[in-house]
DNA sequence: CAGCTTATTGCAAATTATTCGCAATAAGCC
DNA sequence: GGCTTATTGCGAATAATTTGCAATAAGCTG
């Protein structure tokens, strides 16, 4: 049987009149399952047999269809699912370990709204990473 | 006469027995007067007389002095002042035309500060972007 | 201010990341 | 099964960033 994400993703592409691939459906599966952002280049590494101009252009229409988002971390551009496939979230990053948890807040949700509409703008979406030290790390 | 945050620069370079050089002082004296974030692209294309690898090289300095910070937008890197140097902010940008406004709000960083703890986690930084429609986007 | 030590720069080449053009392939439809 | 056209793989091009190394010059120290 196929899980209801799978069929959200299938359903998606055939809206926007794209094909579905082998390539598509590889690289939705691995973002499935690793279930962290990971990079373009990290995406290539794991997944060989998909040549990597490939990766890239699936990348961006994915990115395009919301189907994943862009998570930008330090210095490095990330992608995870979307949020209609994976809770809206974000996360705190321990700035010693690399370890990371994700959280929602509907209290920061609301907030963001919030300031968004006094500076006279329509919110659409937003970034947003904390870095922290993990209580380990803060012990050393 | 000097200003404050010149003096500010210098005094963190020496008690990082690091060199005050010509491309070092020329680099920060553009970020000052920018006041925009800026990738390391550009700002090479704006300092042509520095070569491009000491650019780089200089960024990753005055990243970690904290002298500026990373500030990831969208797709891109980019660098401003960091907080000692500018008053600590953050940016709403118009998804349509680009236009960006700095803000800062007490409450989300008050908020952003609790939401660590209750995580166990010791904050140390953040990156927030919001992203929306400017009024006059909206109008189109 | 001359001489010394060592951080820093410029240069050229190496790496890494990303994009492009084009011919071959294969999805989805009839 | 055949047709149309989006998509892929490939190889090459471009862009972004890093590295090794010799030459330079900052910041002492006398």
């Amino acid at each position: 049987m196929k899980s209801n994400l799978i069929i959200k993703f299938e359903t998606i592409l055939r809206r926007n009149r794209q094909r579905l691939t082998a390539p598509k459906r590889q690289i939705f599966d691995y973002l499935l399952t690793t279930n962290q952002p990971v990079s373009a280049v990290s995406i290539a590494k794991n997944n060989p047999n998909i040549n990597s101009s490939t990766i890239y252009r699936i990348l961006n229409r994915f990115v395009t269809l919301k189907i994943i988002k862009i998570v930008p971390q330090g210095f490095k551009i990330r992608y995870e699912l979307g949020d209609g496939f994976n809770q809206h979230h974000h996360h705190l990053t321990c700035e010693n370990c690399g370890r990371a948890v994700a959280f929602d807040s509907p209290e920061l949700e609301h907030l963001i709204k919030k300031i968004s509409l006094n500076l006279n703008m329509k919110p659409t979406k937003h970034h947003i990473e904390l870095y922290g030290l993990c209580s380990a790390c803060q012990s050393q």
